[in-house]
RNA sequence: GCGCCCUUAGCUCAGCCUGGUAGAGCAGCUGAUUCUUAAUCAGCUGGCCGUAUGUUCAAAUCCUACAGGGCGUACCA
């Protein structure tokens, strides 16, 4: 039973059809380097007068490329427009201005064809912002055809397998992406202007430290030796503060080998950064100007808007601390261990086998995180949940830690860094006490870094992809990362069927 | 990991409850159209109804399993 192989589908053969005409044109369907175009966006500009009163700038030149989106066909003209990442433009083409020629070529576009265009603006009857086409150029045919132009791509699963898809054709997307990268260059400038500096430790980690999540495993052949991928930086930037840079910060990915959720993806962007001489507090405050800054290009009232919540960045921000939120939302005192047990067995909270500290602490998540629409520091956090984090002087049981919750989500986590080397080592081997068998060693290196003194800091993560998530009002982590982990399609993929063609005929 | 939901034309979606020849819009093709804009008008093409198994005279529709995805939940100091 040899099932014929499914014909090739009917609109790339008319496409693949077209795509040899242009060639009979000798025309090159795939073009070369356009020089001398501008944003669309300029161009839309170029022709807006800046007072009201001023004429319309009829005639201005204008050369464009972008995608054509949609072409309206009349016979012995058109109307194309074509979007490149600034914008979109209405291209007007006629017979007998571009000449027969060239109008030959504009017969054969498709949709999703990219193109070069030279001519001239003016405002159509209905006052739409034109290029009359003078001239026009192949840049590249498109062979496979685009997404549909009113709804664009709506398949969720295929925004993500297909990004370039949902950029094309879903302009909100790309306008996330954009202000994604726009995020990240405006903190670098921030840490740049503070008097930081950017670094990059390993991703490849012999040990894994700086966290306690399950990590991806890798092996060098060379070295015949097994590496982690990174849970976190912290232990490597923390090694710099002991040589002396004092301001570091690092902006790459992390890698958790644990659930994905709308909250998760296993590799995600975080930013860590390390100020000797500073604690907690400078942290707190160094967040608050960071993120007041970032909201204030998008939101400049600096309320936001994140699903049906409401939040308000307006300094200051509240601080409150871990164990009056405890109280607040539990109605238990933290101290109370029997009836803080017994509450965490009534909410099936897993207490077999755990500390104490970190029982608590899932009471914490579960009654208290949920209210946190914020911003607000949850402040001093129980030492045995915090193993790299100073004490506070007056109770070495509560350290110096916060973590800021926005929408109900944890963006940042700070200390006041733990620079006892002797201290260190003890929580280090407590934390691994607790921990299941087959876990990791101590990192040595680390500790022997500390013996040789790592000035007083204080250091932070900020989770980027989160942040992003609500300065854009996306409900998941895919919809701020441009290709999202997801599982391996099965054997039954999708084939790149026109490529094998081409490949055969040659 | 568990629970609920989704998968139909290149794309966006109906149809499924109540089994009886697979539907629309966009896109595509042919024709008309020298200021249209979700252009319009006339005609046409395009489906392993996610995969596999049942039940049935008959399955897109009902059962089961599997795959991919979404949401929730668990895990993740």
């Amino acid at each position: 039973m040899d099932k014929q192989q499914p014909e090739l589908n009917k609109q790339k053969s008319d496409r693949l059809n077209n795509l040899k005409q242009i060639e009979e044109l000798k025309l090159d369907p795939f073009g070369q380097r356009f020089d001398g175009g501008q944003p669309i966006r300029e161009a839309l500009d170029a022709y807006q007068p800046k007072d009201e009163s001023a004429p319309d700038k009829e005639g201005v030149p204008a050369t464009v490329a972008g995608r054509i989106m949609t072409i309206r066909k009349h016979g012995k003209t058109a109307f194309l427009d074509i979007k490149d990442w600034t914008g979109k433009i209405q291209i007007y083409i006629k017979k007998n201005k571009v000449g027969e020629e060239l109008f030959k070529l504009y017969e054969l576009l498709d949709i999703g064809d990219i193109i070069g265009v030279t001519g001239e603006l003016f405002k159509t009857r209905t006052g739409e912002v034109t290029i009359f086409a003078k001239q026009f150029t192949l840049l590249t045919k498109a062979l496979a055809p685009l997404p549909e132009k009113w709804h664009g791509l709506q398949d969720v699963e295929m925004r993500y397998r297909k990004r370039y898809l949902d950029l094309i054709s879903n302009d909100e997307a790309m306008k996330t992406f954009l202000t994604r990268t726009k995020i990240l260059q405006r903190t670098r400038e921030f840490f740049h202007k503070k008097g930081y500096v950017e670094v990059e430790t390993p991703m490849m980690q012999p040990i894994p430290g700086g966290a306690t999540a399950r990590p991806f495993i890798t092996h060098h052949n060379t070295l015949d030796m097994d590496l982690y991928l990174r849970i976190a930086p912290e232990l490597y930037l923390k090694r710099l503060l002991v040589g002396g840079m004092e301001k570091v910060f690092e902006i790459n990915r992390n890698f958790r080998n644990e659930g994905i959720s709308t909250h998760h993806n296993p590799e995600f962007t975080m930013i860590e950064f390390y100020e000797a001489y500073a604690d907690y507090h400078t942290m707190m405050d160094l967040t608050e100007e960071l993120i007041t800054s970032l909201a204030k290009e998008l939101l400049p009232d600096l309320k936001i808007k994140y699903g049906e919540m409401e939040l308000d960045l307006n300094s200051p921000w509240p601080r409150k601390s871990y164990m009056e939120l405890f109280k607040k939302y539990s109605g238990l005192d933290w101290s109370e261990q029997e009836a803080v047990i017994k509450k965490a067995e009534e909410l099936k909270i897993e207490t077999k086998n755990k500390a104490y500290e970190s029982i608590a602490n899932d009471i914490f998540e579960k009654l208290v995180e949920p209210n946190l629409t914020g911003p607000v520091f949850v402040i001093d956090y129980p030492r045995a949940i915090s193993p790299l984090t100073k004490s506070k002087k007056d109770n070495p049981d509560i350290v110096e830690r916060f973590e800021l919750f926005m929408a109900k989500m944890e963006i940042a986590n700070a200390f006041t860094e733990l620079n006892d080397p002797l201290e260190q080592r003890k929580r280090l081997e407590q934390q691994l006490k607790n921990r299941a068998e087959g876990s990791v060693s101590l990192d040595e290196d680390f500790l022997s870094a500390l013996e040789h003194g790592m000035p007083p800091a204080g250091g932070e993560g900020i989770g980027i992809d989160r942040l992003v998530m609500i300065l854009t009002n996306n409900p998941s982590i895919r919809e701020v990362i441009l290709f999202p982990t997801l599982r391996k399609l099965p054997k039954k993929t999708e084939k790149a069927d026109l490529c094998k063609l081409k490949y055969k005929e040659k």
